[in-house]
DNA sequence: ACTGTCACAGAAAGCCTTTTCGGGCGGTTT
DNA sequence: AAACCGCCCGAAAAGGCTTTCTGTGACAGT
């Protein structure tokens, strides 16, 4: 009855045995020793290969107290923020020898306490949050004996590690970017102000403003939602209380379209009439916009790097605490391209 | 110097010894075995407690062979069809007992094999493998010791456990909607003709309109790309050369929303004069266009339960094997609405 | 011929938990 | 009083691997 079993995958003693030598020096062998003479080395390595041994993570993490393990901890997947910057950690650790467990908590604190729980007992070696808001977020509770870094929404106590994008610096950097196509009346529309990094955008854009000497049009951020009709409305108003803008800086690519559809309906011609520049270049609106967008792109891949990175120093005790933040760049498209 | 050690996380034998009995006692008192006293397992309770002490899922997973772990191996993490399933996946395993290793072999094959052989070392217990588009993918090579299940992407082996969206039943729904709305000029706009999923939709949509007597506008399918730029193209081609057309069947809700741009600047009413339905009811597009897209929704996330659940039960023995597709599902919104 | 050195292989401990088995102890049956 | 029975608890093994320590044989030096 109890034939054909499912051939039990190879372990270091089939090795030694097949090898005829004892399991030490079949370790030995494999991990490259030195104390193994090349002869008996490259017999067990035949062993080994022909058994298709793969040695066991488990029993190694076991002995070892190191599993190579990191836990992924995110507040909601769908988040399309949160994609990038786990996409930047799994590559960062998947280079070297880290495993990713991810846990997807869904935005309920219970669920998330749950996945810590399952992620300590499988002795993962270290933690990265990822949040789907730059708004800083309640640090995990409970001292946790493994380090944790959090990535693009900061960790609310400035002690711990957190990776974010620099939204002040980008606001500036927008207006930057239309300042040398040579825009002066510049707008700056924008989603809900209750969120950290439409404020830091716009308060880097006034300054930039400032520094230039100008100020932005209607002397003010407007706020509003997320969403193109946002953008498509105020863009009509806008036109319309202050007829002689000649540059948009939305903050984000949605609002941007919205922006750009007004703009079009109303007969203004982007770029040359006005520059548009919108944020977060999300692919699948930069580029189906007419003409296509312009926009601030947060590096957030090279944000789960980061984190993966100092996640690993972190473990291996070198930890640099406190608040990081990464530079955005100006992907330049159609719609701010200076014409004279 | 080596004081203020951080404090090695409590291992069984501390619990144990602080409650004053052998580890073998504190293990069935912790585990809710029998032979234990009441008022020792309480004792013992209160000493786990104290120690926030949490069983080592490692050393439990190599005693018993079981690990409580499985790989989810995706091709592309970008592709916005991956996510979701993994999405579906992660939450159906987290509800378990069960850990989820993510992998990104981003499209390509060395990277593949190189991460089954990490999540192999590692004793995963099942392999989830999550392609990004319905074309079936070459199964993975060398016979595995576990079960593999592939979501979205099928396998090209057909005796492999597949779980996918029925693109071909998906086609007839969208036309039955449509000819529900009392459309009967309908034309069908799509992508990439190499792409299976436009195959199967197109040929479903096609036996449904035989099925009502009626036959596709332009008696054929328009094969395109998956652009917003290639739906406001034939769209106003079809208006042009079939000016009665009155109900578009659009393979991508990108396809869609250069349909619908097409459509309002030519001066067609929708969906007064003409119903539009898109494909992949992705919320970003559908909810921002004028006016919003009733959608075929591929229910990705069940996809990705269901593929979770067979891997479990194909863990546990209990395997069947084959091509499951999943249905559809229509989600109307404003496109669509039948006006008298 | 004896000691010391060196290169290599093996024995065994240890990581942390679960589980089986055996033993001590108080009470019951013949 | 002897045998027996349950109830709890502890000792020990197992799981696969790494590492340290010990042991062995060959060889050189004296």
């Amino acid at each position: 009855m109890a034939s054909a079993e499912t051939p039990r995958t190879a372990t270091l003693t089939d090795v030694a045995r097949l090898a005829g030598v004892s399991i030490a020096t079949a370790s030995k062998a494999i991990n490259g020793r030195a104390q193994v003479r090349a002869e008996t080395r490259t017999r067990v390595l035949e062993a080994a290969e022909q058994l298709s041994f793969a040695p066991n993570a488990v029993a190694r993490g076991l002995l070892q107290g190191r599993t190579g393990t990191v836990g992924l901890l995110t507040s909601d997947l769908e988040g399309r923020f949160s994609i990038p910057v786990l996409m930047g950690a799994e590559d960062a650790f998947g280079a070297g020898q880290v495993s990713v467990f991810l846990c997807d908590a869904r935005g309920d604190a219970i669920r998330e306490q749950h996945h810590i729980r399952a992620l300590l007992s499988r002795r993962v070696e270290g933690l990265i949050v990822v949040g789907s808001r730059t708004d800083p977020r309640p640090p995990l509770t409970g001292d946790l004996p493994v380090p944790v870094v959090y990535a693009y929404a900061p960790s609310e106590n400035p002690a711990d590690i957190s990776i974010t994008a620099n939204n002040v610096e980008a606001g500036g950097l927008a207006i930057d970017h239309l300042l040398a196509c040579g825009r002066r009346r510049i707008a700056h529309v924008t989603g809900d102000a209750s969120y950290q990094a439409a404020q830091d955008r716009s308060s880097g854009a006034q300054q930039a403003m400032r520094d230039a000497g100008l100020e932005l049009v209607g002397g003010r951020t407007f706020f509003g939602s997320w969403s193109e009709g946002w953008g498509r409305g105020v863009a009509s108003m806008i036109l319309d209380q202050y007829p002689d803008v000649d540059g948009f800086f939305c903050g984000s690519d949605q609002i941007a379209r919205g922006v750009l559809d007004s703009l079009r309906e109303s007969g203004r011609d982007v770029p040359r009439d006005i520059s548009v520049i919108g944020f977060d270049n999300w692919a699948v609106l930069t580029t189906n916009t007419r003409p296509q967008l312009t926009s601030v792109d947060m590096n957030l891949e090279q944000v789960g790097r980061i984190a993966a990175r100092r996640l690993f120093e972190a473990i291996e005790g070198r930890a640099a605490s406190g608040i990081e933040e990464l530079p955005c760049r100006i992907v330049t498209r159609e719609s701010s391209i200076p014409v004279p």
